[in-house]
DNA sequence: TAAGTCACG
DNA sequence: ACGTACGTGACTTAT
């Protein structure tokens, strides 16, 4: 999608926005299938423009097609639509339905246009529209986004093919201040990605590439790739030349490939970019776009996709050194603009600084020291599994009179509520009867096909996801699996897990857990696992400063115990089993800032109850609701909340209009400074276990991380250590109104450990 | 490619 | 009248 600014006019990630809108627009007009963004993407790289794309409608084959035909008469509404959303960037988002003024539509009658708000379930703003009530849609909200000028810089990149231009450069890499770096390889698997050219920048609009391994028909001799890299090894793993680049852990794994350890990381583009604005994009073609006004050359501009996509290595040595010089010349000019803005805010610096920096390095550590699985374990479990589900299979078919796809919902929903007639108890998004674990459980109890179901559902989940395929993941060169943590996509802060996701592994289920005793230790090690206990609400305690929830945590008694004696007014000693649950769903349910229907549904009481319930609560722990109160006003107020060390995130919806989605940003104002102190509190206890692992020379190992648990590979020489070090590093990271708890666990796998 | 479902904290 | 508890990733089916 580069070039598309160029070419439209707005910047890649708002055509995205306009297209999707569009999409959606169709969607509801009858008999018209939706158009998805990538459809719409693809016919205006073809036709030009959308109004090529209307205007050659009759050319495009097929029921798109058609359907785009039928589209026609919406549109100019959606297109108004849209325009208008461009017009307005609040970080990306549709602030707020914009009200018909605004949308000033000259085609497209009034009724036509509540007919789509009608459509889109919009009543409350359709209510509001015919009351003629609506006041007109504020400036700012609707203001222009600041896209900047168009960078025109002269810019130039050498591509270096012989050993003088080469030396030239390394005198300037050695005596520069800041160098971005950037590799380009043969693999997006960090782990066997070889390298294929480098490219270094010293300055915005100057950078050199190195072509290494380009072996397409046109391939220039390169220099050879063992002296090269043995001539930057010393200015690589020198620790004192600073560099920058554009997710530096991807390319600190490509060097440790060739053997080279890169040190000296001092600054990363894409955290930058998360630290200031974590709910926008932060590739590389985004960061450019809306901070350079320029986005460079994308992957898919020089290898194409799909089935046409070319390796690296086969592409023009020129355009490579096009797009990798580019790429590490705007880390440059990105590194100018960010880092001043984080640089003037004490509590972003130390975020970044100290946080999300030193958390890349260690996640780079941990993913390649990766877990060891034992493959035959998982493999006999899916072979058990698998017999089990044949036999499930065989029983659902009785029952149901004829075999079906127990796959498919849509076959299932046939089956239950079309052939045998069971009631519907609640539908989809999109208006299916919904056959989801809720409705199945309720509906077991009075049939016995949703129970066969259920039980098949659960045991085909652990197949496919977990026994089948984890074994797949193991990297042969290693023998373990090497999960990669995405350290800029949650919105609050925390770390996602992904190919494979290692933390999302069963554990609720007797059945399930199985899987984490195939999480196993080498011989002459154990696993321990250490988590933090009820982080969350021990954050909530401290925040609010609420005294009873402090007492509860100081005296150390069991938090939801404490609560339930409050709660219900009961001595501690005299809590039953039932109250103390009630009170854990409601402590949870707060978290996430749950309301009555919310905390009904979980406890399956009357809604009249479980509002009694919250109130209950809320005098009980004022504290609280003070908190709540105080954090959604202050979100309305500066469109954003923090976490305890600083880490923003932003609400743009919390000021956008009324209605369901003001409500949900509500909710994350309340959650999110909590589940973002709890990320940044163990981001900090990985690099403080870390670095005392590394201070005492000891061989153990981090392996995972889960949200709340760090999970290690320890010599059993070294466990005495580690069962008292770790928990009390985890503890000491921060001194917060209650003390902070880490719990350890033990075992020969990840099962035993906890 | 979207929808539905479900695994985790 | 609407939806209703936060944050993720991955699998299968169906189009």
């Amino acid at each position: 999608m580069a070039g598309v600014q160029e070419k439209f006019g707005v910047p890649p990630d708002r055509i995205i926005d306009y297209l999707t809108l569009m999409g959606d627009t169709v969607d509801n007009v009858p008999g018209v299938e939706k158009v998805g963004p990538k459809t719409a993407a693809k016919w205006i790289a073809e036709y030009g423009s959308l109004d090529g794309v209307i205007a050659a409608a009759d050319k495009i084959k097929g029921a798109a097609g058609e359907n785009l035909r039928k589209a026609l008469d919406w549109l100019p509404m959606a297109r108004k639509l849209v325009t208008v959303v461009l017009d307005c960037d609040l970080n990306g988002h549709v602030p707020q339905w914009p009200s018909l003024d605004a949308l000033a539509l000259r085609p497209v009658d009034e009724a036509g246009l509540q007919e789509f708000y009608k459509r889109n379930g919009f009543k409350t703003w359709l209510k509001e529209l015919s009351a003629k009530a609506e006041a007109p849609v504020s400036e700012d909200m609707f203001a222009a986004a600041p896209v900047p000028a168009p960078d025109d810089t002269p810019r130039h990149y050498d591509t270096i093919l012989d050993w003088a231009l080469f030396d030239a450069w390394l005198a300037k890499l050695t005596a520069a201040e800041l160098v971005a770096v950037d590799t380009e390889t043969d693999s997006l698997d960090p782990m066997r990605a070889q390298i294929v050219g480098i490219s270094f920048a010293v300055k915005a609009g100057e950078a050199a590439y190195i072509p290494l391994r380009h072996d397409g028909p046109d391939a220039p001799v390169q220099l050879p790739i063992d002296e090269v890299l043995a001539k930057l090894k010393p200015w690589l793993e020198d620790a004192a030349a600073a560099k920058l680049g554009q997710n530096l852990k991807y390319d600190t794994h490509v060097f440790a490939n060739h053997g080279i350890s890169l040190r000296g990381v001092q600054h990363d583009t894409m955290l930058q970019s998360y630290v200031l604005e974590a709910h926008k994009t932060h590739g590389l073609g985004a960061l450019g776009e809306r901070h350079l006004g320029r986005a460079g050359l994308s992957y898919e501009d020089l290898c194409g996709k799909g089935v046409h996509q070319i390796p690296f290595a086969q592409v023009d040595v020129a355009r490579a050194a096009q797009y990798s010089g580019e790429d590490s010349e705007m880390c440059v000019a990105l590194h100018e603009q960010l880092w001043p803005q984080i640089e003037r805010e004490a509590g972003l610096t130390f975020v970044y600084r100290d946080i999300e920096m030193p958390t890349s390095a260690l996640l780079a550590r941990i993913e390649r020291v990766g877990v060891l699985i034992d493959a035959p374990l998982l493999q006999a479990q899916s072979h058990e599994l698998g017999q089990r589900l044949l036999a499930l299979e065989q029983e659902a078919y009785e029952i149901a009179g004829q075999p079906f796809n127990l796959g498919s919902p849509k076959q299932i929903g046939e089956i239950l509520f079309t052939k045998l007639g069971l009631p519907v108890v609640k539908k989809t998004a999109t208006g299916a009867p919904s056959t989801d674990e809720e409705v199945l459980e309720k509906l077991s109890l009075d049939y016995p096909l949703p129970a066969k179901i259920l039980e098949t559902r659960g045991l085909a989940k652990l197949k496919s996801t977990y026994t089948d395929k984890l074994p797949l993941m193991i990297n042969p060169a290693t023998g373990r699996v090497h999960t990669n943590y995405a350290q800029a996509v949650a919105v609050t802060g925390r770390l996602s897990s992904n190919e494979p996701n290692l933390q999302n592994i069963p554990i609720r289920t007797a059945e399930g857990r199985r899987v984490r005793e195939a999480f196993v230790a080498p011989p002459g090690h154990l696993i321990v696992s250490a988590d933090y206990s009820q982080i969350e609400l021990r954050i909530m305690a401290h925040i609010s400063e609420d005294p009873g929830l402090l007492r509860a945590f100081g005296d150390g008694v069991d938090v939801h115990r404490a609560t339930a004696s409050e709660v219900f007014n009961t001595p501690l000693a005299e809590v039953t089993t039932e109250q103390r649950r009630y009170a854990k769903t409601i402590n949870f349910g707060l978290i996430y800032g749950m309301g009555a229907f919310g905390l009904a549904q979980s406890l399956g009481i009357e809604q009249k109850a479980a509002r009694d319930y919250i109130e209950l609560y809320f005098n009980r722990f004022a504290g609280v609701k003070h908190y709540m109160d105080n954090t959604k006003a202050r979100a309305a107020e500066l469109g954003y909340v923090e976490t305890l060390f600083g880490r923003r995130i932003y609400l743009p919806e919390i000021k956008g209009g009324n209605g369901p989605r003001k409500a949900g940003a509500e909710r994350q104002s309340i959650n999110a400074p909590m589940q973002g102190t709890a990320a940044d509190l163990i981001k900090l206890a990985m690099i403080a276990v870390q670095t005392a692992l590394d201070n005492e020379g000891k061989a153990t190992r981090i392996v995972m991380q889960v949200h709340d648990e760090l999970v290690f590979e320890v010599p059993q020489g070294e466990l005495d250590w580690v069962k008292a070090e770790v928990p009390r590093l985890m503890a000491g990271v921060a001194q917060l109104k209650v003390p902070l708890l880490a719990e350890v666990g033990v075992g020969p796998n990840w099962d035993q450990a906890h």
